[in-house]
DNA sequence: ACGGAGATCTTCT
DNA sequence: GAAGATCTCCGTT
């Protein structure tokens, strides 16, 4: 068996359009309870600086969003609405905030773990959102700012096979209030494989 | 199938 | 005081 391919740094240290666009069929992986828990990523969103209306990037530095202005390929977990972890990873040089939410997985390894920790909901609802695949994933605060291009870190991207571009899907970004205005006809923010069970939702999209 | 409300922490106005 | 990169439950259609 050929050793894995932990995504490097460098993949991570360009605009975070472009990082949600490649993340599309890469492996995300965190080892819990004995076993490798991982899944293949469908759905990708980017968030950017200070021009970036959704963008946690666009607020002030806080205790809360600190590690977008730090390293690529580290990761950003945080809570929302009290209650749901989301995994982004962290784009673009340190200085620049940019990151891409992590929205839908597809169950790779693990299933056993994940069907627990998803109680007995159907299969198709374990990953198909952002807060569903850190509770199946086990992923939470505790993961925050840790550097994804580490196997030792616990919690790691590896690369899978590209998905082509007639099958990538794009829109605009989810949950967005009224405030949002996305521009996403011409700069697209949310990227996933079309068709493709584990995606979080419909909504306007742009294929191939 | 669809719509509304609640849970509950961080940040902003 | 209110809104938010969400999910689940419970009501009605």
């Amino acid at each position: 068996m050929i050793a894995p391919i932990v995504l490097p740094r460098a993949f991570y240290n360009r605009r975070a359009t472009l990082v949600a666009r490649d993340l599309l069929g890469a492996i995300l992986v965190h080892p819990f309870a004995g076993q490798r828990l991982s899944g293949r990523i469908v759905e990708t969103e980017a968030y950017t600086g200070h021009d970036d209306l959704a963008s946690h990037g666009r607020q002030k530095r806080t205790p809360r969003n600190f590690p977008m202005w730090g390293d690529p390929g580290h990761a950003y977990v945080y809570l929302i609405y009290g209650r749901y972890w989301l995994l982004n990873v962290v784009c673009e040089p340190a200085g620049h905030p940019a990151a891409v939410l992590i929205r839908a997985v597809e169950p790779l390894d693990g299933e056993d773990v994940m069907a627990a920790n998803r109680a007995g909901r159907p299969r198709r609802e374990w990953t198909s959102g952002p807060g569903r695949l850190a509770l199946a994933l086990d992923i939470t605060g505790e993961h925050n700012s840790l550097d994804l291009t580490r196997t030792e870190s616990g919690l790691w991207i590896e690369a899978g096979e590209p998905v082509p571009d007639g099958v990538v899907c794009t829109g605009p970004r989810i949950g967005m209030g009224p405030r949002v205005l996305e521009p996403w006809f011409s700069m697209p923010w949310r990227w996933w494989v079309g068709g493709n069970p584990y995606v979080s939702r419909k909504g306007l999209a742009t294929c191939k």
